[in-house]
DNA sequence: CTGATTTTGTAGACCGTTATACGTATACTG
DNA sequence: CAGTATACGTATAACGGTCTACAAAATCAG
């Protein structure tokens, strides 16, 4: 009578029992395990179907493969994300894998504690998406769980993998466009931070706009203008930028956070963009595509990124153990900004 | 020596043996069961600390709780997810639930195997954020585990529990002030659907339209005008839209998604935006707020929404079985856009 | 001081899979 | 046709927790 109780839950036992063959044989069948006849997967297959039986994520998490994978955000509001973790779902999804997704505060204990808990619940391999937290303790984590990071330039890292945009090149490509232009006086506009850090995807670019100075024999003209990320207190540091006597002839943008508002801000200040300043930015959001807007803006392929990475997942879970770092080449969107 | 292999793992038993206590010991603190002396507890504890402990969300899924909960999005480039998400997650992590994203592409199949596959992780409860799949379907799921709902007024579902903006009032709210400023010719920009359909949030802001419009005296004048949601037919339909001979005085927009390229396009057009034309739009995203742009638009309390449900779906699991709606009043966020 | 009650801790079955080890047919070799 | 390799199935020990019984110890009532 125990058994009636419980009798609801379909498990392997009742697909079994229904199949008139051994747990084992289906668990094999699952798995497409060697050592199954096509006259037994059939029948276990058939009743699989008429049970409307699935597997316990829960309990294969306890031997061997889950078949899911976490991805891990820095936060939900970046515009570039939507489309990387599609373009991720959508590959690993092929491949029979679910993901799941848990979202950090740009707090390293908390990063730290939400990729724990995905170790914990036996993800079959993780993707972390501009994540604090650097070398040392991924390489921790990485002995763990197969590991690819986006957004974090670790090319000497090797217990992982990387994919990233060449935010190098992205930034040299932006200025250069500038620089043809006839600008000379390009101002950089960046977030505040205590130091440079290698790998740092912000301080990639900074590296690519200095670079495209250099060529263009304006290095002594180089300048950073940085400034905080939130609107409270970004709004006020561009409108006072805009009243400066020393007011660039041109902006290149490290991220559209600042490209969008200071295009505004500009206009509405009554300067002509193009004309009176020129602006090039980085992301290419919707918003930046906006009528009225129309800022260019440089296109990292988030979607390729997300897919990209899959693989490498992909592969590293069914043995690779080489690494592989991998740049994907952004895009310069033109727009009537500069 | 067989011990010595997996000696690296520490599970539960490696606790107990170093604590000097059963096994059941261990499990009693880590789920502040009944009967355990602080003595216990102390010396417990500090094994934990002591060897770095987690207990396996995998196994705990297999009898107990996993204090882990879900969280269904339709998809991930909604502007008005991100505060939602963070008020649940923050709720939830009060309460010590880890919470898990999975992202469905507004398809309902896909919908549901997400659904079935978070219950087949065994997760403690699940929040549905404006999912497709309706009623019947849902309460299928609610007897697998408890079940919120934003984002889909069903008020007479007795399965599971529901918050929501209320729609109706938020429409109304926005018509109302439209009427105020002396506007008489008030169109509502909305989705095209195929049928109207009780308890979609769309239609509801429709009613909340209707209603307004009837009280001003206007009900003859009330019109709708469905425009498609992706930007490459919204923009042409939109411009279209502006070119013709009976454009409305005002319009009410049913989301910034229409709002913001229509206010864009507008002004671009040279009309002016008060003046020409006014609009109040609905979900306040950071794009209504940008400078030049400036669009009053209706504020859902994105943030609260998702404590709310954070909320029920804790009451649920411990034991609560009567059913909980609820609604949460949306503000009228005034810029200059009429 | 004794019997009843409450606290505190333990033993061990159980959850639903996987995967190893091992029989048994069946097919192949010479 | 005997002997061996191979294909196919099965039995069953893990995996790492939870939780129900139950025993032992401590407290309480009279």
């Amino acid at each position: 009578m125990d058994k009636q109780v419980r009798a609801n839950r379909v498990t392997i036992r009742t697909v079994a029992a229904d199949a008139g063959v051994s747990v084992a044989a289906v668990s094999k069948v699952l798995r497409n395990a060697y050592g199954v006849s096509d006259s037994l997967r059939e029948k276990v297959l058939r009743s699989i179907e008429k049970l409307g039986y699935r597997p316990s994520t829960a309990a294969r998490g306890m031997r061997g493969r889950t078949f899911s994978v976490g991805v891990l955000l820095v936060g939900m509001d970046n515009p570039f994300l939507p489309a990387l973790v599609d373009g991720f779902k959508r590959a690993m999804g092929e491949a029979g894998y679910k993901t799941l997704i848990a979202v950090g505060e740009a707090r390293t204990h908390v990063e730290s504690a939400l990729i724990d808990s995905m170790i914990d619940m036996r993800i079959d391999g993780l993707l972390l998406i501009a994540p604090r937290i650097g070398g040392e303790a991924l390489n921790h984590f990485a002995t763990q769980v197969p590991i690819a990071v986006i957004g974090h330039h670790e090319c000497s890292a090797t217990a992982f993998d990387t994919v990233n945009s060449d935010d190098f090149n992205g930034a040299r490509l932006a200025t250069r466009a500038l620089v043809e232009k006839g600008y000379r006086d390009i101002a950089m506009l960046c977030l505040i931070y205590s130091r440079p850090k290698d790998g740092e995807v912000w301080y990639e670019r900074e590296k690519g706009y200095r670079a495209a100075m250099a060529e263009a024999g304006l290095k002594h003209r180089a300048r950073l203008i940085r400034i905080a990320e939130h609107p409270k207190d970004m709004l006020p540091q561009i409108e006072e930028l805009l009243q400066r006597a020393d007011l660039p002839e041109a902006f290149f943008c490290w991220s559209d956070i600042h490209g969008v508002p200071l295009i505004n801000l500009a206009r509405k200040k009554g300067l002509k963009v193009p004309g009176d300043l020129g602006i090039v930015s980085y992301d290419n959001t919707t918003t930046s595509a906006l009528p009225l807007i129309e800022l260019s803006s440089i296109d990292q392929k988030p979607q390729e990124l997300g897919m990209i990475a899959a693989d490498q997942l992909l592969t590293r879970m069914t043995g690779r153990t080489t690494t592989r770092h991998e740049l994907v080449e952004p895009e310069l969107i033109l727009r009537s900004s500069f």
